[in-house]
RNA sequence: GCAGAUGUGGCGGAACUGGCAGACGCACAGGACUUAAAAUCCUGCGGUUGAAUAAACCGUGCCGGUUCGAUUCCGGCCAUCUGCACCA
């Protein structure tokens, strides 16, 4: 047969999109099945082979589901808000929306092409009104029940760009687009009171089957700590408060450290006798990203606060206090307690700044480094120079030290969260605006819900304003409007939502993706129940889930949604490199086009490879040399038909093979172990291939099992042969006892080297596995002494000789 | 810095709960077919010693431990990749 993969791919696509194959509906009597992957930021790069991937592989789940007897919900749409079509629409001077129109267009066009089983009539758009205007609807219930509130934040600020900058593009201190050096400023910005959750968000984890690195990737994120608040008195007046883990080494300290960026050095500058010295510390903090702060090696920064001591309220001793970087403003209290003794970075800051050291635990010597906890923790080491608790136990001591705190109305046992609250406004003109109104007399109000939503507007401008408002700040008759509440004169909120906004639950939109009533109604969410299986990015665990997870907990609590937890099985897949093993980028020079390898190979070719290629879970690099390998592949399974004869069924020698074959297959695909499932399709066809003939039930076995991956060829062969399209047939079914051998063979080991085979019956008695090994290797026995015998049952045989 | 992951032939990778390391594929080499090429088929392919399809030894980042037996478990290192809150 000749291959023509460009005729047999379109006329497969365009049989599924008559049929509408993969049209999914709600409430059928099918056991519903919810499979999701990330939908794509339609960039004008195209698609990329690191979508191809991961679409490939949810698509050949999704397709093994339905043959299965699944109702298979495989949605798709786009995220298509952000900033990269601002800045294209600034250089250009192109709409975004005209652009993303165009992106949308390829992507479609491209995702078409690769033959993905996606239920087309659910697509929609973030940016479409009548998806934002549920996207702002939530934001006025968060609002109304007290989640939304506004607040002022440093923010990354480029002078000459006149932007808000994010830290990647503020890298190193300088402005990615200009070169300008990064200056912080305060502004004002919307917020989601996201930290109130983050218990709930710690617990509902239970709730889930995240891979575990999914799992820890957002507890770390959440970083909770259990430990003490302590208000600390500051001579001649007025108190801060630190949070520490480590109460049990209070005895120690020797100086406080406070954040530069914190409001507490604000309030203490009066009485500050080194201002300038004070004020240039703060400035330069300004130019540093948190990141850069808290690097270790950078960590020893930072001046003394003249003139302003604190007092230990364990012992009264007075102790000065420092301002220092590593001290974060917006973490904990933004200030903590100095322990050089038992803490490398407080160490490492006493040594540069000659600071005192107080030994508190002994065990072991501190001149030289610091005895930390996790050396002195769980160990027995006893306190000293701890006046009352001298004697205790590290732990004793914690509990006892704590206990007398709280007592005194000084301290509170509390847990501390890395988490902060979710920044909900970008000063950007591609987003969702922010549906609320600025009042002189009543200050911020709600729009009214059935004014929304608020489009947005028109702008011949791209560009941000002089003071780096969002271009819509320019638009007076859009700013320009009346209070919901008084009526009189009041501006509209120029700010736009994040990025994350309308991807934080797009997943409950595709469950009834047309309502005009709601954002989703409940019965239909209740049928689809949650998504079974999503995938996406590594880099996505911390960020999108957590805020997806966060806005769902909240929909739950005013009982918006059924379930607290709607995501069910999350995993994450590696990347696609470049064949030089790094990340494709166009600067790089070492970008694949899927089109080409379509164009060229077939999109069944190139959904095989990228199955095939390595891990999934993994990294693996391009190599176009292996993807014509797969299409070796595909070649010999066309061959293969010429082998199929005159025979039904399953002939005795290819029974156990096939019948292992299909448990591989369906235990892979759902396992996402994809690479193997191909390997074993090969060996498969390898095995078909060593027989004069085959039948044609063997042969269609093949082809379905293949299916999943290379739908479009299997299909055309498998019409060939007159039977029924594989879409619209059922997944086969193995007979486990078939994918038993009955005779095995197990390695027989001398001292733990193998130095022979044997066969065995299935579950053969010890005695007789043993009479066959002893013959078998008798002539290495000669002249040794058998110490020991193991025999692990169809395993191996070890003999232990001397 | 914090957090997560990874390290196995020339390359991508496989190895289920500790049991024959290198499945499957790529690359390469030799052969068959062909006027020739492509395609296809057959054979070989971790390293060292060896005439060898004999045999032995070494070998899963490094050092050490547990075990009859370790790619797998434990302790300690080293290296690489990824994320870190206004990129999506």
């Amino acid at each position: 047969m000749e291959y023509n993969h460009k005729e047999i791919e379109k006329k497969w696509q365009n049989y599924w999109d008559e049929k509408q194959t993969f049209k999914a509906v709600t409430g059928d009597k099918k056991e519903p099945y919810y499979i999701l992957v990330e939908f794509p930021y339609p960039s004008g790069a195209g698609l990329h082979v690191g979508h191809v991937r991961s679409y490939t592989a949810q698509d050949a789940l999704a397709r093994m589901k339905r043959m299965q007897g699944y109702n298979v919900l495989y949605p798709m749409g786009w995220d298509a808000f952000g900033a990269p079509a601002e800045q294209y629409a600034i250089k250009n001077h192109i709409h975004p929306k005209d652009a993303v129109k165009e992106n949308i267009h390829t992507f479609k066009g491209q995702m078409k092409d690769l033959g993905f089983s996606f239920d087309w009539s659910r697509e929609f758009s973030t940016t479409d009104p009548e998806y934002y205007k549920w996207t702002q609807w939530q934001f006025l219930q968060f609002y109304k029940h007290g989640m939304a509130y506004k607040d002022t934040i440093p923010v990354n600020w480029c002078p000459t760009c006149k932007s808000v900058l994010s830290n990647e593009d503020a890298a190193g201190g300088v402005c990615e687009r200009c070169g300008t050096e990064v200056v912080q400023k305060e502004k004002s910005q919307w917020m989601l009171r996201m930290s109130d959750y983050s218990e709930d968000l710690l617990k509902g984890l239970d709730d889930t089957n995240f891979a575990e690195r999914v799992k820890l990737g957002q507890i770390n994120w959440i970083g909770k700590s259990t430990g003490v608040e302590l208000d600390v008195e500051i001579v001649g007046g007025g108190k801060f408060s630190i949070f520490t883990t480590c109460i049990e080494t209070i005895y120690g300290i020797t100086f406080f450290v406070i954040a530069p960026d914190g409001k507490l050095i604000k309030e203490l500058m009066p009485r500050v006798k080194n201002k300038e010295e004070v004020n240039n510390y703060i400035n330069e903090t300004a130019k540093k990203s948190s990141m850069d702060r808290t690097e270790l090696n950078k960590g020893k920064t930072g001046c003394k606060v003249e003139g302003v001591m604190a007092i230990n309220p364990v012992n009264g001793m007075e102790v000065p206090i420092f301002l220092g970087d590593f001290v974060l403003g917006d973490y904990g209290t933004g200030a903590v307690m100095a322990v050089p003794s038992h803490d490398q970075r407080d160490f490492e800051y006493a040594v540069e700044h000659n600071l005192e050291m107080i030994q508190v635990i002994d065990g072991r010597d501190t001149s030289t480094s610091a005895f930390e906890k996790h050396d002195y923790l769980g160990k027995g080491c006893r306190l000293i120079n701890s006046g009352e608790f001298t004697g205790l136990t590290v732990e004793e001591a914690k509990d006892a030290i704590t206990e007398k705190l709280v007592s005194k109305g000084i301290a509170r046992r509390v847990n501390n969260y890395k988490m902060r609250d979710w920044i909900f406004s970008r000063q950007r003109f591609w987003g969702e605006p922010i549906p609320m109104i600025y009042c002189e007399k009543c200050g911020w109000q709600p729009m009214d819900e059935k004014d929304l939503p608020l489009l947005l507007p028109d702008v011949a401008e791209y560009e941000p304003t002089e003071d780096g408002e969002s271009p819509l700040a320019n638009i007076t008759d859009w700013v320009n409007t009346t209070c919901p509440h008084c009526k009189g004169p009041a501006k509209r909120e120029t700010d736009t939502m994040p990025n994350w906004a309308g991807s934080s639950w797009y997943f409950l939109r595709f469950m009834d993706a047309h309502n005009d009533k709601e954002f989703a109604s409940m019965d239909a969410m209740k049928y689809w129940n949650r998504v079974d299986w999503y995938n996406g990015g590594m880099e996505h665990t911390a960020r999108h889930l957590l805020y997806a997870r966060f806005w769902v907990q909240f929909l739950y609590n005013i009982g918006l949604v059924p379930k607290k937890e709607m995501i069910w099985t999350r995993v994450s897949h590696g990347m696609v490199l470049g064949s030089n093993n790094e990340k494709m980028s166009k600067s790089k020079g070492n970008v694949i086009n899927p089109d080409d390898i379509v164009k060229e190979f077939g999109a069944d070719t190139l959904r095989i490879y990228e199955m095939f290629m390595g891990d999934y879970t993994q990294d693996a690099p391009w190599s176009t040399d292996s993807l014509r390998g797969c299409k070796r592949f595909i070649d010999k399974v066309i061959r293969l038909k010429d082998k199929v004869g005159a025979g039904e069924g399953y002939s005795k020698k290819l029974e156990p093979i096939i019948h292992k074959t299909i448990k591989k297959v369906e235990n892979d695909l759902s396992t996402m172990a994809y690479n193997t499932a191909v390997s074993s399709l090969m060996i498969l066809a390898n095995n078909f291939d060593d027989e004069k003939s085959i039948t044609k039930d063997e042969y269609h076995l093949l082809l379905t099992l293949l299916n999943p991956i290379a739908p479009h060829i299997t299909e055309e062969l498998n019409e060939s042969l007159g039977f029924k399209p594989i879409c619209e047939s059922a997944w086969p079914k193995y007979d486990e006892s078939k994918t038993i051998d009955s005779e095995i063979e197990i390695p027989v080991q001398l001292n733990g080297k193998v130095k022979a085979t044997v066969k065995i019956a299935l579950d053969s008695e010890e005695s007789v596995v043993k009479e066959k090994v002893h013959s078998e290797v008798a002539n290495l026995l000669e002249g040794k002494t058998i110490i020991k015998e193991i025999y692990v049952k169809n395993k191996i045989y070890n003999i232990v000789v001397k």
